[in-house]
DNA sequence: CATGAATGAGATTTCATTCAT
DNA sequence: AATGAATGAAATCTCATTCAT
């Protein structure tokens, strides 16, 4: 039994909200999940549309904290790459249902301002490391929203692929993943 | 006035499901949108579920046949790719709500036996393009799952930015797209 | 295919009103019975309502025909009473759902003004039988309505463990009820 | 205000039902007479239908509680028939709707098995009382089902016309009663 | 006349939210 | 603080009735 209420009603949202989508998911389930009290939910969140923004703010926050931890910054785009798509790995491993929550989340009618605000600098950090590499002569000419929808709706895919079984998470995968995504966006 | 109220019921239901998903969505909304009385919805489907699971097919089908039409069964892979990715657009620019709707509807939860096979057989087809594309030694040994994923994944989300207006869809850019997804999956 | 179709719409609702109650059977059951359009029964009767008052008129007064033919107004109590309990059988085995429909329907809250003045006059008839019987010191002096409820309530049961099959119909056992009914009412 | 509202749901619905019957009583119409939410009614029962089955088991129970209850099973048929008659009415007239409840909506389209398999184990009760007397010599060669149906049919209307007020209840009456009833049964 | 597609009022049921305990 | 029973607004779905054909 978990000390942490909100925590608890966090995990269960989000696995909840992953799988059935926000409007699928009654807030009775939530509760139920997370193994308290259906109103208990109202007192750490003002309604449900409040929750699952706070949980989308959440969610994307500490994927931007894994891609942004130790990331190096002068070293070459390559290597930014890899340290990009490696994290993003290991966060999607770790925070499994996380990644298929800000997926299928992001563009919700339901998302407030600041969510939405949120998830643009979480991208303006992608935007900037490709407009770099642009400047350097080492990835293509398209634009940068461009380059992220590739790698991130490649990547999107890939890991439900792995999350549902359907494919084995090996480091020659993941080699050779990285490879043909970096292939995408280089300059060949 | 249409006459084919079950088309414009069809036409209704895929914009707003496509826009606020399958949950989100109310029957009279999209009996609202269809401009017909909400029972009228009942007498072409049995129910909601029945009403997303009938439109899921055919849209999926639809989207199948016109990749399918005048496929290149004897070009070579580099020509079937070419012939996929164009394909691809000329649907999603004429459907642009279908593929929306596919994209956030596969997977849900409500979609039945038919449903999942329809997109299944499509996907086969897909493999079976890449299979023969790694078997000449023109394609990646990744997994067919895999292939599909990322162009798939990176389609999506491309379309998705051209749709909203955050790019602009010229033919240089459709070059420099199916280039940078072909150099995705080739082996260099 | 009959050539009335109102008769075919009076058959078909007395059969799904007997079964399924007045509230459980909607109009489109009974026209799909009668095998005629559902906009049909709106040119033979005003409404729903209509119909089962229509019917109940019908039903009651094909009830009170049967009853009332060759009744030997001069004959004694005794006989006055086989020739009751005789037709009454002779009723239900010819209009089966008739007496099912009469028995359920009675005090329906449908039902109209008229309807109800038509079962009253019907019981008016068992009344007078009554009366004249007790005035002969054959009959007990309860209250005629009581007498009524006791044969009209025991016929209406027995008739449907014959209609159900759980009973068989002979004379012999005809000939066991009409006497097991006629010890209840007369003076022993 | 009541504290059990179940029990408030449950005598509402019983009113109503008996009133109206299954389908001409709507949810909200019993939540109103019941003074509770109409969402709490699938609180306490999963749907309308698991409703009126628990209230007809209920019901059923309780009647057949009343019968049994100190039933004389030494004594000689007449007594047992006796203690049977006059609890009867000592039930129709604590429980007033329970009665008509259950006797206009046994062979209910919407029971379930459970609720016949109750109804059923009611009428065996009686059919073993008639086997016994049967047995003895006292009782009519009928089958025990005709005897049941007389005597519970005639008890139903009888209680119809006291309960209405069209017949008063008196000591005098209920003997009158109970010697034309047992006439009917017995073997003269 | 006859039909049955179409309708919308009203039925059943769900669920976000409140509040007494 | 925490709970979950209670609520009623809103969702899904049904059906008596109408009306264009």
């Amino acid at each position: 039994m978990s000390k942490n209420k909100q925590e608890d009603i966090f995990q269960a949202a989000m696995q909840l909200f992953a799988e059935r989508g926000y409007d699928g998911t009654t807030v009775p389930m939530i509760a139920n999940k997370a193994k308290v009290g259906a109103g208990t939910i109202y007192r750490y969140f003002e309604n449900k549309e409040s929750l699952v923004n706070a949980l989308f703010v959440k969610c994307v926050e500490q994927f931007f904290e894994v891609i942004r931890t130790n990331f190096p910054q002068d070293a070459d785009v390559r290597q930014q790459f890899n340290h990009i798509f490696r994290r993003m790995f290991v966060f999607a491993k770790e925070n499994s249902n996380a990644l298929q929550f800000i997926n299928s989340h992001d563009e919700g009618y339901y998302l407030d301002e600041k969510s939405n605000q949120t998830f643009e600098d979480f991208l303006d950090f992608f935007r900037a490391v490709i407009e770099n590499g642009k400047n350097q002569g080492v990835i293509r000419s398209l634009p940068s929203h461009a380059h992220i929808a590739i790698v991130y709706g490649a990547f999107g895919m890939l890991f439900s692929l792995i999350q549902s079984g359907r494919m084995e998470e090996t480091p020659e995968l993941l080699n050779e993943l990285e490879d043909s995504l970096w292939n995408a966006i280089r300059i060949i």
